[in-house]
DNA sequence: AGCAATTATATTGTGTGCAATATAATTGCT
DNA sequence: AGCAATTATATTGCACACAATATAATTGCT
C-alpha cells in the first residue's frame, strides 16, 4: 500500500505540477536571502518594504500602505508598532478622520534610506537582469490576475 | 520634508522596480486562494504541499520532505506534529537509524487524496494553460538559481 | 574500542500572515 | 438631527518560517 499512486503523464497532483509551488519556494528562498542583508539595518523583508513604500511618498495612511502590498491591518498593526519601538516610524490619528493612522518616517528612518541603496544591488549579486526583468513581469502579471475582484476566475 | 526622494528613473528603491516584491505578493495572495479551497479538506497551504509529496512517495524522512519543499525541521517538525494530531499522517523512529523520523500516511491521509484530485482545476480556475506553463517554468529557473550553493552568486 | 566530528531532528524565540471579531469614527438616508 | 450602514484600524487565535541552539545517534579517524 507504499509507493507511486498514479501514472506520471497524467496525475494533477504532481508536486512539479504546481504552479503554486514554484513561488511558494522561491518567496521562501528570497526571504533567507534578504535576511542577512537587512540585518544589519534592524529589517525584516516585510518591514524594508513598508520602507520602500514610505521612502517613496509620506506620510501614508495604514490603508493606503495595505493597498500597495496586499497587507491588511491584522498585519500591518503589529508590524508598524515594531517599527516604531525601532524608532523608524511614527504613528498618528488623524486629524481629519480619526479613523485613520498616519504611518510617517522619523529622522532615523529617512536616514536609514541612504544604508539601503545597496540592498538591490548586493541581492541581485551576479544575477542576469533580463531574466530578472523577465521575471518580474510575468509574476506582476499574476499578481494582477490574483488580485481582481473574484480571483481572476 | 514629506514628499518624492529621488528621480523616478534611476532609483533602485522604488517598489515596483523590486523582483522580489511581485513575488512576496502572488504568494501571499495565492496563500489566500488556496485557503477557501483547502479548509474543507483540513488542510493548509504547506500541508498540502506535504501531502502531495507524501501521495507521490512514503514513507519519507523529515530531511527528504525538507530537501523537496526548501523546509528545515524548525518548520516540518511542529506542522507534522498537527498533521499527525490531526490523523493524517504517522510520525515513527526509523529502526535503521534512530536519528531518523519516517513520515507515513494513515489510511485517512490516503483516502483524502482523492478528495483533493479537484483541487488543482478549482484553483487553475479560467486561466490560461499556456500563462500559467510559462509563468511555473519561469519561477522554477529562479528557485534553482536560489537553491544553488552560494545563493547564485 | 574510544572519541571528536557530523548528521537528523527537536526546541525556543521572534516575526509575520490571515480569518474572525471588535471598536470607534464617519457617511448616508430619511 | 438621528440612526443604520459603512469604513478604518485594532485585537485574538492559529499556523507558518527561520535563526540559533540543543540533543541524541551515527560516522570516521586513530
Amino acid at each position: 500500500m507504499t509507493g507511486k499512486v498514479a501514472a506520471p503523464g497524467d496525475d494533477p497532483l504532481l508536486l512539479d505540477r504546481q504552479v503554486c509551488f514554484p513561488l511558494y519556494a522561491a518567496t521562501n528562498l528570497l526571504n533567507r536571502l534578504y535576511g542577512p542583508v537587512l540585518r544589519p539595518l534592524g529589517l525584516t523583508y516585510p518591514q524594508y518594504l513598508v520602507m520602500l513604500v514610505l521612502w517613496e511618498e509620506e506620510p501614508q495612511t495604514v490603508g493606503a500602505l495595505g493597498a500597495r502590498l496586499y497587507l491588511d491591518s491584522g498585519t500591518l498593526t503589529p508590524l508598524l508598532k515594531r517599527m516604531e519601538q525601532a524608532g523608524l516610524v511614527r504613528r498618528t490619528r488623524d486629524a481629519e478622520d480619526e479613523r485613520r493612522v498616519l504611518i510617517g518616517l522619523t529622522e532615523r528612518g529617512r536616514a536609514l534610506r541612504a544604508d539601503a541603496l545597496h540592498v538591490p544591488e548586493t541581492i541581485a549579486g551576479g544575477r542576469s537582469p533580463e531574466g530578472l526583468d523577465q521575471l518580474r513581469e510575468g509574476v506582476r502579471k499574476l499578481v494582477a490576475m490574483l488580485a481582481a475582484p473574484g480571483g481572476a476566475g
